[in-house]
DNA sequence: TAGATTGTTAATCGATTAACAATC
DNA sequence: TAGATTGTTAATCGATTAACAATC
């Protein structure tokens, strides 16, 4: 159904998600392309084009099921499939993810964390028992990991990778604060989380002048 | 110096910078767009139009000096500067951040944490002291914050960010998985967690077929 | 039916890439 | 000087917006 589907749209779907699920909970049943977009400050067109994407979710004169179509745009992100997930690293970054609730909801299942660190390895993050970095290629073999994330220092990060691949883990989502070089049928996405915070101190630096 | 300078570049710029620490650290003094493309997956096009937003750092004939221009973008992006910081919300994010070692280092000095668990309140988190939510506006009152990190649960995000508004706060990274209202003079940046895992989620679903 | 709003094509806008003269 | 590479203008490409016929 879907051809090509540029970045740029990909980007937005995970907020026409989040606002169509806050619209639901809100229990507003039926929305236009109109009303989302002041919503979401988008123009009512490129929501069309948006989600024209896919397939045609709404009725002429009426606008969109809310409900529907968030159960569209989840299924086209993939969040009615059950996601294993592995953490390289037990540290607070890794730790945080653990304990995220919303992945759990949207079906993402962490079923293990790796360390190097003595101390922590045999202790357990939100019931996820964290075991030695020593045991993951026993561990990939043994089990199916859908997504591995990547929470330890970035001068060990692109080692790890090149594990997980090894291994047969083909997703990776990046908290190191570096840009890894992996094959191309591997997937990467990274948080860059200094990236961020930058972004937000170039716009204090330039707040007027711009 | 800095004339209008669209959302793209504005992102690519922590990139930059992040090469080219990196580059530094590994003794590179020199570097033309062309192996500086390589190396980010940018044409050297790109690079230089980059880089021309701000001004001629480069030579020709040679490139650029590593050190200069990292320098330089290092300064486009205000990390010459000192940033006070306060988190909201010391659960699992909020202490990640806290404890994130980058940030110290690029000048943001997180002040204080706020918490509404009264077993949290009067604790430190890496060093950093944990005060009562009750207490935040007459902290703002005696304390000039540069940035607030929002760390606490979606429903409580946008009366935080209000409250942070009236004591004169004007720029939020926002972790709370929601998008915020905000006047026009106060500067929100999202890292909207699940929207990037979601991400991920999409091209694992979308993997050949695209 | 009349009014509203979609789906989709065409027009515009902006960002990326190519090209090349300037110059180190 | 000759070779290399920038800074910058022009060309291309893609994404956003506008417009409107289709239709609920």
């Amino acid at each position: 159904m879907a051809g090509y589907v540029s970045d740029a749209v990909i980007r937005r779907l995970p907020g026409y998600y989040r606002h169509l699920r806050e619209l639901e909970a809100a229990g507003v049943t039926q929305i236009s392309s109109q009303e989302l977009g002041k919503r979401m400050q988008l123009t009512p067109s490129q929501i069309r084009q948006d989600i024209n994407c896919f397939g045609g979710f709404g009725r002429q004169g009426y606008g969109y099921k809310v409900s529907e179509l968030k159960e569209h745009i989840g299924e086209i992100l993939g969040l009615d499939r059950q996601h294993k997930v592995i953490i390289l690293g037990a540290g607070s970054i890794g730790s945080a993810v653990a304990r995220y609730p919303t992945f759990s909801r949207e079906g993402f299942e962490t079923i293990a964390m790796f360390d190097v660190a003595a101390d922590k390895v045999g202790s357990q993050v939100n019931e996820i028992p964290v075991l030695p970095m020593g045991g993951l290629e026993g561990f990939l073999t043994a089990n199916h990991v859908d997504i591995a994330v990547l929470a330890l220092p970035a001068a060990y990060a692109q080692d790890a990778l090149n594990r997980l691949y090894q291994g047969g883990v083909r997703a990776v989502w990046n908290f190191a604060p570096t840009d890894l070089n992996h094959p191309e049928d591997m997937i990467v996405v990274n948080v860059h989380l200094s990236d961020s915070l930058q972004i937000l101190s170039y716009k204090i630096a330039h707040r007027d002048n711009d």
